[in-house]
DNA sequence: CAGTATCCCTCCGGATACTG
DNA sequence: CAGTATCCGGAGGGATACTG
């Protein structure tokens, strides 16, 4: 899509561009997509683990993250019926698709932080974490 | 980083990988960022051009956005000493090293979109555009 | 033209309490 | 345990008006 002066796509596929752009931003989105996939990665947890695990997000906001990534096939419930009822999260195959996107996220990002460092402006730009 | 069940990174590791997706994801984070790279990319422009080639984004939002990409070093400001002063932005050479990340979430976006329409499932995950 | 100043509204995410 | 219900504050962004 980025090309400086040379083979500019026509209006429309620019625009689709960043439509499919912002659809992948949109799926990371937020504080707790990240950290919850990557708790997920060593195997599957009910809730309370990952509650407990996620330093303590709380139960609201947990719910609403699960649901969000069980609808975009990132992972999968597991409802058991023992007693009482056991529920387990795990990742799904289709999660793997992410990998290429997040490394190129992170190694972007790390290369990003360096950059600004240099540059004495770390503060004015990026978040604390 | 992502890595199901084996060379799973040290807890330090791994939160500094979460860090450096977020900075990466911050930074083309909010619905100007894109739409504004994507029309520098054919050159140079002033306040006003910009504003009106991006469908009416408001001047303060505009000059916000416009100072955090500066900021990131992607893009210069350029006063011309001109009556009255005219002042033209202009993608840097670093803000190249976002074609691969871009590229990247693009293909991705694309994809899941395409995997979502399959599922059946496209209006409960994504936004409209 | 190139912005700044104000006001306003929505949505994300947190706190807390409660249910099957 | 596995969540839902309610209340709430702050940030992102829009509308409108104004300035050098």
């Amino acid at each position: 899509m980025i090309s400086k002066n040379q083979d500019i796509p026509t209006p429309e596929v620019c625009t689709a561009n960043i439509a499919a752009v912002r659809d992948a931003l949109y799926v990371l989105n937020g504080k707790w997509k990240l950290p919850l996939i990557v708790t997920l990665l060593n195997g599957a947890k009910r809730f309370k683990e990952i509650q407990r695990s996620l330093n303590e997000i709380t139960p609201k906001v947990l719910s609403k993250e699960l649901k969000e990534l069980e609808l975009n096939g990132f992972l999968e419930r597991k409802v058991f019926n023992t007693f009482p009822v056991s529920i387990t999260y795990e990742l799904t195959p289709y999660s793997e698709s992410l990998d290429e996107v997040i490394e190129s996220l992170r190694s972007w990002g790390e290369q990003h932080r360096k950059h600004l460092v240099k540059g004495r402006r770390l503060e004015s730009v990026l978040q604390d974490h």
